[in-house]
DNA sequence: CAGGTGACTCTTT
DNA sequence: GAAAGAGCCACCT
């Protein structure tokens, strides 16, 4: 599941249901936030790119806790992911598309 | 084996 | 569209 996070590009965002759905897990975004939470800093992930479904075309921020949701934004920000004030992304415009780092390495 | 949990999400109002 | 509620899945007690 971390391979898979890290391929996610600067620039773009994933849900946790896209990550767990191409780990071979459906209707497992908890499992991938729960993946993703017990990760360590060692692990090098661009954890700030993986962010909730607010709706079909709307990804949010999910992290609780103020300063983390704080930090997740700016590094999303610094890599040109622009962030509303209520802290949804635009899904249609920053929302990663598989194919595009070639899901052919990905085996069920 | 039963029950609880959560960086989630899908369906129904 | 937004707001609730009910699911869901892997793990841990």
């Amino acid at each position: 599941m971390y391979e898979i996070i890290r391929k996610v590009p600067r620039g773009r965002v994933a849900t946790y249901a896209q990550i767990a759905a191409l780990a071979g897990v459906t209707r497992g975004g908890r499992v991938a936030a729960a993946a993703l939470k017990v990760s360590q800093k060692s692990d090098r992930l661009p954890w700030q790119r993986i962010v909730g479904r607010a709706s079909e075309v709307r990804g949010r921020i999910a992290i609780y806790d103020p300063a983390g949701a704080a930090h997740q934004r700016q590094l999303l920000e610094r890599e040109g992911v622009e962030v509303t004030d209520a802290w949804t992304i635009d899904l249609r415009r920053y929302g990663w598309l598989p194919t595009d780092a070639g899901s052919d390495r990905f085996k069920p």
